[in-house]
DNA sequence: CGACATTAAATGTACGTACATATATTTGCA
DNA sequence: TGCAAATATATGTACGTACATTTAATGTCG
C-alpha cells in the first residue's frame, strides 16, 4: 500500500516530505512487527538486541559502555535495560575486578537458551519472504546512507 | 557515512538485515534532528504534529479520534499529548455538544502563533538542502512502499 | 601525597509508546 | 422503554527514550 493511503493524506508538500514520512512510518511498521515477534518470549526489542551483543562477547563479559557503543540507539539507557534482563536471570552483573567503576555483564545459560529458542522459530529470517530483491535492497541502502549526508 | 561505519558493525548477515538496520537507524537519526529543532519552542515532535493537524481543521474542532486517524503512530496516546498542549494553553478541550462522549479540541491563538514562529525559522524546509534529488526520493518512496508488502 | 578532573555507571524526571482496562454516553433492538 | 453492545475518551502500568545529575573509582599533575 502506498504511503498516501496508509496515512490517509493524499497530498504531500514535496517528495522530500513524502520520503521523510514514509521512512518514519516504515521504520515504525518494521519495529512493531519485530516487537510482536519477541513478545511471546517476554522480551522487548532493545532487550533482545542487548542479549545478542552479549552472546557475541560470550564467554567474555561486556561493560555498559560497550553495549551503548554497539546499540543502534545511543541515547537509550542500557543500565535500565540490563536491570530487566538481570531480573529475568538472563544476564549477570559483577563489578569488574580490573576497574571497579565498570561492571561486567555476562549472558547466562538461560539467556543463551532463550536466544536459541527464539532463533529456532525462524522469526528473524524475514529475508526469506522479503519483498525486495538483492539489487533493490542495495539501492535502498545507498539511498538511506546518502540521505544522512547533510551538513 | 555508510551504515557499517555508523554503528561499527563491519559485516551484516545479508542485504536485508543491513537495509533493516539502516532504515531504523536513519529514521531515528531524522527524528532526533527534528526533535532538536522543536525543543527551543518547548514542543516535542508528536505535540508539533498534533498542532499542525489542529491548524488544518481550524476553525473547526477535531476529536481525539480524528487526531489518531491522522497521526503516523496509531498506538500513541493522543489524549495525553493533548493534555500537555492544553497545559501550555496551545489548545482547548470542550465537550462536543452534538455527542457528549466526544471532545472538541481546538488550536488557540497562542498555538497558531507558535506554529507561525516555528515555521518562520525555516526549520521545516529540510528539502532545501536535501542530499537526494527528486528522482532519488521517488525511488526511495517506491522501495519503502514495496518493503511493506508482506503477507 | 592530595586536590581535581575524568571516567563508568546509576538514578531522576519528563515524555512517549504499547496495550489493557475503566468510565461515560449513545445506539440498537427486543 | 430498557438494557446490552458499541463508541469516545481517559486512565493505569510497564517499558523505552532523552537528557541532566549523582555517586563512586581512577588518573593526573602540582
Amino acid at each position: 500500500m502506498r504511503i498516501e493511503d496508509e496515512i490517509k493524506q493524499p497530498i504531500f508538500r514535496d517528495e522530500y516530505q513524502k520520503a521523510y514520512i514514509n521512512l518514519i512510518y516504515t521504520a515504525g511498521w518494521l519495529q512493531l512487527r519485530q516487537a510482536a515477534a519477541f513478545k511471546p518470549f517476554g522480551l522487548t526489542l532493545p532487550q533482545f538486541n542487548i542479549l545478542r551483543i552479549l552472546r557475541g562477547q560470550h564467554p567474555l563479559p561486556a561493560t555498559v559502555a560497550l553495549l551503548i557503543d554497539r546499540m543502534l540507539d545511543k541515547t537509550s539507557n542500557a543500565s535500565r535495560i540490563v536491570d530487566r534482563l538481570e531480573e529475568k536471570k538472563l544476564v549477570t552483573r559483577t563489578v569488574c575486578p580490573a576497574n571497579r567503576r565498570a561492571v561486567d555483564i555476562r549472558i547466562t545459560k538461560t539467556g543463551l537458551e532463550l536466544l536459541d529458542q527464539i532463533e529456532a522459530t525462524g522469526v528473524l529470517h524475514l529475508s526469506n519472504n522479503a519483498p525486495l530483491n538483492e539489487a533493490e535492497m542495495r539501492q535502498l541502502n545507498d539511498l538511506l546512507d546518502k540521505m544522512r549526508t547533510v551538513e
